[in-house]
DNA sequence: GCCGTCAAAAGTGTATACACTTTGGCATAC
DNA sequence: GTATGCCAAAGTGTATACACTTTTGACGGC
């Protein structure tokens, strides 16, 4: 299958790395970010999140390691944390590959962040301060920049930025955390369903979402957020017709 | 698609995958249960949650290893997912503790379940089906007995698992994951901060909240939900002087 | 020509080996 | 008597070995 082997390759093994690494030791305490597996596991999901991994691509272990120049213990806990991310599925004796969510959980997902994220701006609108208006608008700005610019990465995590920024904001850093996977997870659906919810558009919604908050308009507020991630999910193909013939042509040789 | 670990045993163990097969091979399907990490998982979930491991108790993986006569790679394998679910913590070079939460952490995770559990009650008023109204009837019937015979680990159990049927009554099986990791974390901060709510009093409360959407009073059912979480979080020894102290006291030599 | 059967190749699952870090105790210096 | 340093024991981190499963491709039967 060369079109996975290309495809990994594809894959930047992160920092230069040109370090020597020191030799297989207890503590990593690697080079400049962190312990190895964590460098795969951000790798990878990067790779998933800015499309140069599509769903169902297969990632074999060796190949991985191959890579990274690690062993596969290391690839190995890197999978199963991708794995509970639902960034990509194990099957038992037949490898990792990068999911494909289904119609119903793209469904439940964006049910989930509808839920979360309305409570989650009402409650700001209450506690909300100036410094923090402040920030919002900082952010606000690097998004429409990126968007100006057609800067795909930079804006593709930016405008998810914006929806843990939010969690930040109210100083939780458990909901802040469960955002970060639910929005992972939505970046692989909008990639898998190919969204056509334009950049711009929910850039716009955001500065509406910014308005509302800073004049502690909850009911607007809510209002607004529901109404951005409806636009959102509303923008993917996700009609009966489509994901069937997605997963079917997946393996096509 | 095991997306793991079924908290409290609330979830069903994931795909049986019924194929038996004996040697350690690469299929695991180990006897009875499942495969052996899930077992250990499992094993190490209801111990914490049961309090037979108490916050800080270190985890040594040869003797994990050697309980389930497993090699460590499984045991580390557990540690990882169970780390994962915050269950525990994991220090570079220091091994394996079962965590304990702070009170911030504690706080947030209420925060968190308020939010969630109250746009979830409001949802299921517009939803809810006499059938599923039974079903929740069934399930206080069940909470009560368990209460009535004082059985202690069952009544825990149940307790949490009303909330997760709420959220499997949305038909929504990402938020019951989510629910469920969070009634685990919630189980270990009620240990570790020795919840004096009691047991009758939670029941009491949810047989008002399914009240509630029997009448699909949403307005009523969120109230009730939000006072229900607000007097378990209040019925915790949060006060600035306790946590510390129970920290201090921890491994006493 | 198509399909079933089988053997080799590729790949996963678990165990074990080994390097390094931490830890606790004991001896030595002050 | 206390403090410092060192050594051994315990424990973690990564790599590698090996058993088994799935896959693939080819051969022969129909």
């Amino acid at each position: 299958m060369p079109r996975s082997r290309a495809s990994l390759q594809v894959i930047a093994p992160a920092p230069p790395s040109g370090r020597a690494r020191r030799t297989a030791a207890a503590a990593p305490a690697d080079p400049a970010t962190a312990g190895a597996t964590e460098r795969i596991v951000q790798s990878i999901t990067a790779a998933i999140v800015e499309r140069r991994l599509m769903p169902g691509t297969k990632l074999a272990e060796q190949k991985i390691a191959d890579i990274f120049a690690v062993s596969r213990t290391l690839v190995r806990q890197a999978l199963n944390q991708l794995s509970r991310d639902r960034l990509i599925t194990l099957e038992p004796a037949r490898g990792a590959h990068v999911a494909m969510p289904s119609v119903e959980e793209a469904r439940q997902v964006f049910e989930v962040r509808t839920m979360v994220e309305a409570a989650m701006v009402r409650q700001l609108c209450a506690t909300v301060t100036d410094a923090q208006i402040a920030q919002l608008r900082a952010h606000l700005r690097d998004e429409q920049a990126a968007v100006a610019r057609t800067d795909v990465p930079g804006r593709t995590r930016l405008l998810a930025d914006f929806h843990v920024l939010l969690a930040r904001l109210l100083g939780n850093e458990v909901l802040a955390q469960l955002l970060a996977d639910l929005l992972n997870r939505s970046s692989l659906i909008a990639l898998m369903y190919q969204s056509s919810h334009s950049a711009a558009h929910s850039q716009d919604e955001h500065v509406r979402i910014v308005d509302a908050i800073e004049q502690r308009d909850a009911r607007a507020a809510t209002r607004l957020m529901e109404q951005h991630l409806g636009s959102v999910e509303r923008n993917l193909q996700l009609d009966p017709r489509t994901p069937d013939l997605a997963a079917v042509l997946r393996p096509g040789p």
